[in-house]
DNA sequence: GATATTTATTTCAAGTATAAAGTTTCAGGC
DNA sequence: GCCTGAAACTTTATACTTGAAATAAATATC
């Protein structure tokens, strides 16, 4: 095989890639779980559900954190419980539902989100904002590549 | 706070980290289950071994592979069950045992390790192995970073 | 040598994840 | 009006994950 060489740094690469972001997950998680109660996966929720105010559809929900449908049931499930977003029929569709974050959710996601916000600039102070785009730039391409 | 702006292109930078090593491993899981009947963190385990002939110890495992304790007793038991592994007492410590690759274990790492390796290559493709190695060395510094 | 602490591992409870199967509802053709 | 197939979810089975508690063995302390 003539590129196995190149495939070796790739492979060191995305081994590395794995790394921090595993060891970065960590990180947040405990911070999330020590501070607010939560966890990554109800943040990521919460997250999509602030960037729509008017709510998703479970399947909406699902597509866009790209984690399966009987995945979101639960975690929203434990979101209703907590009282940090409802479900509320589709007219039209008694099939559908669309979930949205309840006033005390939006308020506390604002609050875990500034918090979050700081917790990885400071995770990945090392690398300047040049630096970031930068590798940022080199992502959109691996992630371009690989959807085709 | 002075650099919040950096923060912004910091967080970007993270979110797109996220989504890209999820995706691979997304692919790596799916293809692993196809073509092996495995999972991603059996296939960890089985690469820790490979790696040391003369095995690990639970602990030892669990700290290279930066999981709990507890995670890796399922996964082991699960890989002694298949005959992938094996566990063995260590003299003058009744309470460690070593864990190690079975014959058949190494032989079936040996087939899924050149599978990987290739999937990798291919997922990382847009990246020439210039730029895949001054990407490496960043996300160096940032764990470097981070560990203080 | 009894007691206390530490170390190695397992067990447990709760949450997250997937794929696959099941339920209900909708939309189209007939 | 009924049938068929697709769509939106939920449920189920299995695996992975963590943190914390439990167990057992080794080591240190007195």
């Amino acid at each position: 095989m003539r590129d196995e060489p190149d495939n070796k740094a790739r492979l060191r690469l995305w081994l590395k890639l794995l790394k921090v972001t595993r060891s970065i997950e960590a990180e947040l998680r405990e911070r999330l779980r020590i501070e607010f109660a939560s966890t990554l996966p109800r943040f990521d929720v919460m997250s999509a559900l602030a960037r729509n105010a008017d709510g998703l559809k479970m399947s909406e929900l699902s597509g866009l954190l790209k984690v399966s449908n009987g995945n979101v049931t639960g975690i929203v499930e434990r979101l209703v419980e907590d009282g940090h977003v409802r479900r509320e029929p589709v007219p039209g569709d008694r099939r559908a539902s669309r979930v949205r974050l309840t006033p005390q959710g939006e308020e506390e996601f604002a609050r875990q989100a500034a918090e979050h916000e700081s917790w990885v600039g400071g995770l990945l102070q090392a690398l300047d904002p040049h630096e970031a785009t930068e590798m940022n730039e080199r992502l959109n391409r691996i992630l371009r590549e690989e959807t085709r």
